[in-house]
Formats: C-alpha cells, sequence, structure tokens
DNA sequence: TCTGGGGTCCTAGGACCC
DNA sequence: TCTGGGGTCCTAGGACCC
C-alpha cells in the first residue's frame, strides 16, 4: 500500500473569497466574473443550482440575473492569492510535506501519519482553514493523486462524507468510481471522452478496469499512467519543491476593439512592462519573445486578422523596455490597417535563472538598467501599479479591460482594508 | 454592447548530421 | 539505373488543467 495522499480544495473559492469580507454575499446567489467581465468563472452553490454554469458568457444569463438577483462581481485576483497564502499557512502544520496545485488546491502528503485517524486529522485542518479565513474546504484521500482528485470531489457531492472522503478502502473506492463519469476524471478532457465513449467506456469504473496497452493505444502514456492512478499505483508524485517555469504570459482582451496601431501598442507596453516585472519578481531572464494579436474570433461575420511574432532576444533579458522594443518591432511587421482587434499578449520563454544569463560580447555592463528597473518596482509597488510607465504606454488606456464591480483590495492595500467600528 | 488568462505535457514531423 | 538508417533537436499544435 503506497503512502496516503489527500487533497485540500476550497469550496467555490473566489466567493468564498469576497464572502469573507462582505457577509451581505453570504446565504445568496454569486457568480464571479473573468477578466473583462466576461463570462462567469466561478458560482456560489446557490448560483449553480439555478444552472448558472463555468464559463457561461454573462450577457447570455442576463435575464436570469435579473430574475433572481444574482449578485455579480468582477474578479479581484490579488485578493484571491492573498488569500491563498493565508490558507496555506493553516493546512501547513497539519502535512509533512504539500504541494501548491492551484490557486485553491492544495496536494497533502500524509507518509507517516498513517497510524492517525486522517479523517479526523483532516477534519481539524478543514477547521484550522476554516477559522484562519472562513473558507469552506473538503479533503479526499486516497493512494495516488488522481483517486485524491475524485474522492475529493465525492466529499463536495455526496453529503454523507462530511466534507471528508477516504478511498483507501477498496470497496468505497470501486462504489464511488462507478459514480463518476469518465470526464469528470482528472485528465479526461472532451477529445479522450469521446474516444473512450466510441469503446463504451463511460464511468471512472470503466475507465480504471480497462486495459493498459489499450489506454496507451488510444492515449499515449498520459492515459496510460492515469489507468495507473486509477488503480491505485502511483504514476505522478507530489511535487514539493516549486519546478522551474517554461515560460510565462501577460495576455489580455480589450474593453473595446482597438483599430490603431498606436493604441495597440500602448496596451503591448504595459504587458511587457508587466511581463519584465513577473520575470525580476521570479529572478529570470528571457531569450525569446513572442507578440501576438487578432480580430473577436466570436465574430465570424468581420473581417478576421490574427497575427504572431516571435523574436529571439539577444542578450536574454528581463529589462522591461528591452521587452518593449521586441515586442514593438513584433507588431510593426505584423500590423495591417483595417481591423478591429481584441485581444493581444506578450509571452516569454526560454527562461533562465538571471545569474545563469550567458554573458554577450557588447553588452553594457554598468547595471543602470538593472537600477531603473529596480526603481520602477518600487514606485509601482509604493504608489500603485502604472504610476511610472513608458510613455509609449500612455495614460488613457481607451482599451483596458472592463472590471465594472471589483471588490476592494481588502488585504493588499491599506487604504482600502476594512473598518471595523466599536459600538 | 456583451464570450478569460495563464500554465504544462506530449507527439508528430521536419531539418540536420553521421 | 541505382539513392540507408538512425539519432538528435526544434517547433507547432493538440489536449488538458484551474
Amino acid at each position: 500500500m503506497s503512502a496516503p495522499v489527500a487533497l485540500i480544495d476550497c469550496n467555490n473559492y473566489y466567493v468564498s473569497c469576497e464572502r469573507a469580507f462582505d457577509a451581505s454575499l453570504v446565504g445568496v446567489p454569486v457568480i464571479i466574473l473573468s477578466n473583462n467581465d466576461g463570462c462567469a468563472i466561478a458560482r456560489s452553490g446557490e448560483a449553480k443550482a439555478l444552472g448558472v454554469k463555468m464559463g457561461d458568457p454573462v450577457h447570455l444569463i442576463r435575464d436570469k440575473i435579473r430574475q433572481h438577483g444574482i449578485r455579480v462581481l468582477s474578479s479581484n485576483y490579488a485578493l484571491y492569492g492573498d488569500m491563498q497564502r493565508r490558507v496555506v499557512a493553516a493546512i501547513e502544520p497539519f502535512a509533512r510535506d504539500f504541494e501548491i496545485y492551484s490557486i485553491d488546491e492544495t496536494f497533502v502528503d500524509f507518509a507517516g501519519f498513517e497510524h492517525l485517524d486522517l479523517a479526523a486529522h483532516s477534519r481539524a485542518m478543514c477547521a484550522q482553514v476554516r477559522q484562519w479565513t472562513t473558507i469552506p474546504t473538503c479533503v479526499g484521500i486516497a493512494s495516488t493523486k488522481t483517486l485524491a482528485k475524485l474522492a475529493n470531489a465525492a466529499a463536495k457531492k455526496n453529503p454523507t462524507f462530511d466534507g471528508v472522503a477516504d478511498l483507501r478502502d477498496e470497496d468505497l473506492c470501486r462504489w464511488v468510481l462507478d459514480q463518476f463519469d469518465v470526464d469528470d476524471v482528472w485528465g479526461v478532457g472532451r477529445a479522450t471522452a469521446a474516444k473512450l465513449a466510441g469503446l463504451d467506456i463511460c464511468t471512472a469504473g470503466q475507465l480504471r478496469d480497462m486495459a493498459l496497452k489499450q489506454a496507451r493505444a488510444i492515449g499515449g502514456v498520459v492515459l496510460e499512467r492515469l489507468v495507473a492512478e486509477l488503480r491505485g499505483v502511483p504514476a505522478c508524485a507530489i511535487e514539493t519543491v516549486e519546478p522551474q517555469r517554461k515560460g510565462m504570459a501577460v495576455t489580455r482582451s480589450f474593453g473595446t476593439p482597438v483599430t490603431d496601431m498606436d493604441m495597440l501598442m500602448g496596451a503591448v507596453a504595459q504587458y511587457a512592462m508587466r511581463a519584465g516585472e513577473k520575470l525580476r519578481q521570479h529572478g529570470l531572464v528571457a531569450g525569446r519573445l513572442t507578440v501576438f494579436f487578432h480580430t473577436n474570433r466570436h465574430k465570424q461575420d468581420q473581417p478576421q486578422y490574427s497575427a504572431t511574432r516571435t523574436l529571439s532576444m539577444q542578450p536574454m533579458t528581463n529589462d522591461g523596455l528591452m521587452l518593449l522594443a521586441y515586442a514593438r518591432r513584433g507588431i510593426e511587421s505584423a500590423w495591417r490597417e483595417g481591423y478591429g482587434i481584441t485581444k493581444a499578449g506578450v509571452m516569454l520563454e526560454d527562461l533562465i535563472d538571471a545569474d545563469r544569463r550567458p554573458r554577450t560580447l557588447f553588452e553594457d555592463d554598468s547595471g543602470r538598467r538593472d537600477r531603473l528597473m529596480v526603481a520602477m518596482d518600487q514606485v509601482n509597488m509604493r504608489f500603485g501599479t502604472f504610476a511610472a510607465v513608458p510613455a509609449s504606454q500612455g495614460f488613457k488606456r481607451e482599451w483596458a479591460a472592463r472590471s465594472d464591480s471589483k471588490s476592494p483590495n481588502y488585504t493588499t492595500r491599506i487604504a482600502e482594508v476594512p473598518a471595523v467600528k466599536a459600538r
């Protein structure tokens, strides 16, 4: 028997974060919108019960929102990111080790804890998270990460588990796997589910019983590993050290279409500067930059244009103004008049640690540019994003994404911290 | 008027080399 | 007239995740 693995997952995470600071959101249907206030990306239980689906475009559910008085909020990532820090701090004392898998999910290594009643231990962990953050959580325990994901889903779905499902019991595991559709399994998406349906494999239990060879034939090594995991044979370990990242991106949709190259340049200037900031935060430099922009693909009756330019950067850099210069070249070479551009972005690849950066013969080693970047980071940190920007970015930002109903930065900006009044 | 953003991994196929 | 086989590296694209 392999060591127990648990997945602790926050319920309706973004909504729960908002509720922590606004009691009027408790007990009523709430949805959180994607960037640009485009579609619903998080829903309270009440909103799910009203039939709001993940990814529903908000303009298609206006009637439902009005009819049921659904509360609608723009997303507030500064808040969700900061709350995650607090959630993880509450989990930490209960785990031998852990892997932060996403903004609302953490895998917990329970190796060496087998002598404990792990369900009780997990409930204590959830109680700690709730006390420190008010955020409700569920836990799934199993012998592999894939089974822990399903255990967690079972704990959320079936009230008899009371928030914690332990699938190390084989009979219980079989019973639960037969309850879930194959596309509920972690790693099975639309394409794979369709192939499996052709073989009459429709439940997680049937997928577990599939021949490994056949799994390999239709879904490659990924599906083969997945079937092994469903059988309780670990094929993916808990990653407790954060792996070196391979790329990063800053991309946005525009609030209104952009038809002017200078205006596009303004948006991309902001993304390039932000990308440089992210590189410096992670202590990295990049060797390759891709800039892209395109028209609205949902409107096929309008003229479509999509462009991508990839440039290799020498020397490798994390200097925002350098990134901006490369991005500018890409845009100038790809720009065409006569289109309404609705999205653009800057992506960086070939990332390595800044202190392992290969030196080139003719570069400026004085460090002046590094100091400029440090200064800009400090100004923006202290006076708010966009306090110091290159002139090409402009200050009007006509293209800025919509964010009409964002909650305050309760925990990350001192001016917006909620005040508690004594009576 | 109105449809997100940011990642990872795997595979196939071309270029190139010996 | 006849024209190998195998390895590596890189890139683009698909699939999936939250």
